[in-house]
DNA sequence: GTGGGTGCAAACCGTTTGCACACCA
DNA sequence: TGGTGTGCAAACGGTTTGCACCCAC
């Protein structure tokens, strides 16, 4: 297997994923790394992402509408996705485990903790309504 | 408006999505539809499962891994995506409201019923092992 | 110096769309 | 006949990849 290198283009993608809880697509990523790197190319702010999601130092989370987010937060946790604006929020359930309890009654597969995606419309877009 | 007319082809993609739970992606209705309509085209397929979405006839379904799938079972229920084989399995789960609740309590957006997607291994795939 | 990382551009793949023709009403 | 649906092919958008050059080690 290739032996991993330091290098600043993947340092800085770390540095803002960390930084954000936004969620980022990998074009937003490219537009903020963009500024420390101005010759960054979108296929290496893709390779790293990759990358970091395959070592387990951020997440890749497909999205319903599908494109697909990054997220510098690894910790074990659930997300919501919301249908109007398309903002995905981090959703921390202390009794999450119940939710897969619940699912695995009907079902003989096994249910990954934290790894619920919900769907919706974030509080955000209600009082704009 | 355009008012809806009926087609042949609409009618068969209608037939073979409530023929089978199988969460068929859009190229796998197109090679169905194919048997019984040569000359179909992948286009009018697409339209026309977007089309039964819109109108509430079929439920489409981003998956975690970019692509998309469509389900004829247009009845509330929730979905469970194996990560291994690329399944989606439906969860009917009569106490799923309670799940809405759990989320709800960090969360001041409106978290909408039967939308739910877990991720994980499917039975199946695991007796493999 | 070796081999992984980058920038660039082309390729890729699922999906959408413009257009002329076909068909339902 | 008017207007929706179809087949075809091109376009689209996000993502991946091949290649030559660059840089960490």
């Amino acid at each position: 297997m290739a032996a991993l290198k330091y290098s600043r283009q993947r340092e800085s993608i770390k540095t803002y994923l960390s930084s954000t809880v936004e969620h980022p697509t990998a074009d937003t990523v490219y537009l903020h790394v963009k500024e420390e790197f101005p010759n960054i190319s979108l296929g290496t702010v893709y390779r790293n992402l990759n990358l970091l999601s395959d070592i387990g130092e951020a997440v890749k989370i497909n999205t319903p509408d599908g494109g697909c987010r990054f997220d510098g937060n690894v910790m074990p946790h659930n997300h919501f996705f919301c249908k109007k604006c398309g903002s995905m929020i981090d959703l921390e359930m202390d009794d999450i485990d119940h939710v897969n309890e619940i699912a695995g009654k009907n079902f003989d597969g096994i249910i990954e903790s934290h790894s619920i995606l919900f769907y919706g419309i974030c509080g955000n877009c209600i009082t704009k309504n």
